[in-house]
DNA sequence: GAATACTGTTAGCCATTCCTAAAAATATTT
DNA sequence: AAATATTTTTAGGAATGGCTAACAGTATTC
C-alpha cells in the first residue's frame, strides 16, 4: 500500500459548502452531469456563487474542477456528501415516522439541522426510529398514539385494548 | 390602547446573535448585570465582538444599550431570550430523556441545533417527551428497552413481564 | 486625589458567502 | 463556419462576524 487514505471526514464543512457537496452529488446520481445553472437553481443562489463554492471545494480536495470542465466528486467528496445525505436523511426520517411532521416541515427541519447535528444524536436518531419500529411497545400504536396526544393534549384511554395489541405481536 | 405591542417573535436572528442574546440572559438572571467580559468569555469570543453584537442587538431593538452602560434586555429582547432558551432546553430535553445521550453531547448538540430548528419541530418533540412519559406504553420501560436496544442491537426479549409492568400502571 | 489596573470601545483587518454586471468560453443554429 | 444563444467565469461590492492592537473610560488602590 503506498499511503492510507483519509480514513474518516476529519472535520465539518460550513453549512453552505455541505449544502453544494449534497446538491451535487444528487443531481450527479440523477443526471450524471452536475451544471453550475441547475446547482444554483436548486440552492437558490447566483450562477457565480456555484463557482466560489466550486473553487472553495476544489481547494479542499473535494471535487476536480477545472474552469469550464465538468467537475466530479472527488473520493473523500463523495465520502463527505454521502455523510450529509446520511445525516439528512436521518432527521427526515425521524421527523416523519416518530413525531409525525408533515413532509414539508420534516424536509426542512432536516435541510437546517443536518449542518448542526452531532453525529452522536445522529446515530441514537437513526437507532431509536429502528428500535421504534421494532420494538412491541412501539410501533404504529405508539406513534397513533402520540398522533391522538398531540390533537386532545391525552393519552389513549383504551390502554388494555392497546396492549392487547401488543401481546399478539 | 396607545398601540399593540409585536404579538410574537417576528423573525428568526443569527445564530450568532441567538447566541448573545441568550448568554446575556442567563447572565442577567444570574448575576443581575451582564458584562462583556464575562459574555465574551462564556461565548469565546473577544471583548470587541461582544461590543459589536450589543450595537447589533440594541439596533434590531432587543437591548437597551449605551456606551460604557449596563445593558437591559428590552421586551422584545426578553421574548426572543426566552424563545431560544426554551428551544435550547426542548431539545436538550429530548436528548437525554429519550435519545438517552449523554449531558454533555446533549448541551453541545441543543447549543448547535436551538438556531435551526423549527418551532413546529421543536413543539412536537416537547410533545413527544411528555407523551412517552406519561404514555403507559412509554415511560422508563421503553426508554431503559432502548438503552439496551442501543446497546445489544435487540429489542427486550421479555416482553410479556415487560407489558405486564404497562398494565400494572 | 493621583497612579494604576481593569473594562469597554474604536480602528483597521480578514474570511466567508452572497450579489450584479460584464467578459469569456462553449454550444447551437442557420 | 459565422452568428447567435447559453453558460461560466471574473471583477468588484456588500453584509456578517470574527480578530488584534491601541485608545478611552471607569474603578480601585495607595
Amino acid at each position: 500500500m503506498p499511503g492510507k487514505q483519509p480514513a474518516t471526514t476529519p472535520k465539518r464543512l460550513s453549512a453552505s459548502l455541505e449544502d453544494y457537496l449534497e446538491t451535487i452529488f444528487h443531481i450527479i446520481a440523477e443526471k450524471q452531469v452536475a451544471r453550475a445553472k441547475e446547482i444554483a437553481s436548486t440552492l437558490k443562489v447566483s450562477r457565480s456563487s456555484v463557482t466560489e463554492a466550486f473553487r472553495s471545494l476544489s481547494q479542499k480536495g473535494l471535487i476536480n474542477y477545472a474552469p469550464y470542465e465538468v467537475i466530479t466528486l472527488t473520493p473523500a467528496g463523495q465520502e463527505m456528501a454521502k455523510d450529509v445525505i446520511l445525516r439528512h436523511r436521518a432527521l427526515k426520517d425521524f421527523f416523519i415516522k416518530v413525531l409525525a411532521v408533515g413532509e414539508k416541515i420534516a424536509e426542512e427541519g432536516a435541510c437546517k439541522i443536518e449542518h448542526a447535528a452531532p453525529k452522536e444524536i445522529i446515530e441514537r436518531l437513526t437507532q431509536f426510529v429502528s428500535f421504534i419500529e421494532q420494538c412491541p411497545r412501539g410501533g404504529s400504536d405508539l406513534i397513533s398514539g402520540f398522533t391522538k396526544y398531540c390533537q386532545t393534549g391525552k393519552t389513549d384511554k383504551k390502554c388494555k385494548e392497546c396492549i392487547a395489541h401488543c401481546l399478539e405481536k
